[in-house]
DNA sequence: ATATTTGCAAATAATTTGCAGTCGA
DNA sequence: TCGACTGCAAATTATTTGCAAATAT
């Protein structure tokens, strides 16, 4: 079902990316596991079966993916950046209580903000944090 | 214009935030200085006038302040968070040439997401990055 | 008098950088 | 072969923590 190596190869050609293994995987793990993984989620899941490969190595292909443009770098906590392949419009929820990252699609077709319109926008980025609706269920069971 | 000092003190007393100098003076400093200050900035600000505040001290006042919820942290940046005692819901951006940041105010008067119905919603963060029209139109002249 | 606040110095941890070795075309 | 890619180790830097001194009520 994922995109074969020669898709990605080529999106990454596209992009002014040399195709080297490791940017190849890197990516090819981006685009499997649309969760949202920190650099250290990535480096845990790959070493595995590159054991060569260093955290260095990881941030470097990481900004240069962002760089880019063909994943997306997102801050949600104070610190450990995560990344996000699906590159399209969307809101995320962050859950203070089970840490789960959740993608929200937008519904409107375009955010109506006063005072934009003069502004080159070139990065859009939407969150929310609070309690998910598993954690409120667990909770309400709790109490009842 | 500004708040005085017992108005500033009441607002931290009615948080359960005990009103030390320091804190009424850098709590002072948010609601005067809207630019969405980072530590070092109201740091070096303030160190003038208090030369022994230690950056431990505003650490801890700022999270003390976040946590009781008089003012918001924002984290537009990979690093360095930044501090804003308007926590009214509005929108930042980021321009990624003077790095100048703005307020933009939500036209909407609620964001119509989908799927976002079932969720507790604590916190909401927008933020755009790009281009702002002061230097969209200095780089126009330029060409010209 | 006693609890809270403050601040120095050290610890922590994510990310970047310098540089040398390695690999692929 | 040559330039790009990789990776170790060290550097950088924002933030937190331990603990002792200062402060306020």
């Amino acid at each position: 079902m994922s995109a074969n190596i020669k898709e990605l190869e080529n999106i990454l050609k596209m992009h002014d990316i040399k195709p080297s293994h490791h940017r190849i995987r890197v990516f090819q793990y981006l685009m499997e596991n649309k969760n949202h993984p920190t650099v250290d989620m990535i480096y845990r899941e790959l070493v595995g079966e590159i054991p060569t490969l260093s955290k260095t190595t990881l941030y470097n292909t990481l900004n240069l993916f962002v760089e880019r443009g063909i994943i997306n770098m997102l801050n949600l906590e104070e610190i450990e950046s995560r990344y996000d392949a699906d590159t399209s419009l969307h809101a995320h929820f962050k859950c203070s209580h089970c840490s789960k990252i959740y993608d929200i699609h937008l519904e409107v077709t375009r955010l109506e903000l006063a005072g934009l319109e003069n502004f080159e926008v070139s990065e859009s980025h939407i969150y929310f944090k609070g309690i998910c609706p598993i954690c409120l269920k667990n909770r309400d069971e709790h109490i009842n």
